[in-house]
DNA sequence: GCCAACGTTGGC
DNA sequence: GCCAACGTTGGC
């Protein structure tokens, strides 16, 4: 697909999982609770329907990309930000002046091998990544070649 | 506008 | 559970 771009969302098992996604309806899952103006600005403006996205379990004993997802909807109000209940709940954020946005994603394929952080670290090719470099970045962006090499290994095996 | 204090993330 | 990294807040 033309222009296609790639990401990575990293999600701790505890609070949202891979598994918990395909459970969802149409597989499919809001990208909510995102409270870093840089992830923001990412879900905001530049993930597009159609873009792929690495699924990441952080907080784990074996930190690792678990599979694919896809956008299928673009940036829009995180809601939740508006939900005092909301354990993301933030009054600076309203309906008329939204401060915080998310995305939809689709849940596409699990890897049959986890890429593990311990696998990215020493995998040429990956050295530049974003995981490695800025670790707290919660929505970040992964190159073709990245995403192409991390694919592969998903299907066989580091 | 600087920067110290603070809070959170996330690997180990 | 510790602590380094780093983003955010707020006093000045």
């Amino acid at each position: 697909m033309a222009g296609r771009r790639y990401w990575l969302v990293k999600s701790e098992p505890s609070a949202f999982s891979w598994a918990d996604l395909l459970k969802s309806p149409h597989r499919t899952a809001e990208w909510d609770g995102v409270r870093n103006f840089q992830a923001r600005n990412l879900l905001k403006n530049e993930m597009k329907v159609g873009d792929g996205v690495f699924f990441y379990h952080s907080s784990i004993p074996q930190p690792a990309i678990v599979g694919t997802a896809v956008v299928v909807r673009e940036g829009y109000p995180d809601h939740t930000a508006w939900d005092p209940k909301s354990a993301h709940y933030d009054p600076k954020s309203t309906r008329e002046k939204p401060v915080w946005y998310m995305v939809d994603i689709r849940a596409e394929a699990e890897l049959p091998y986890p890429v593990t952080l311990e696998t990215i670290k020493r995998t040429p090719g990956l050295e530049e990544m974003v995981l490695l470099h800025r670790s707290r970045l919660s929505v970040q962006p992964v190159t073709e070649a990245e995403w192409n090499i991390i694919v592969a290994l998903g299907k066989k095996g580091a």
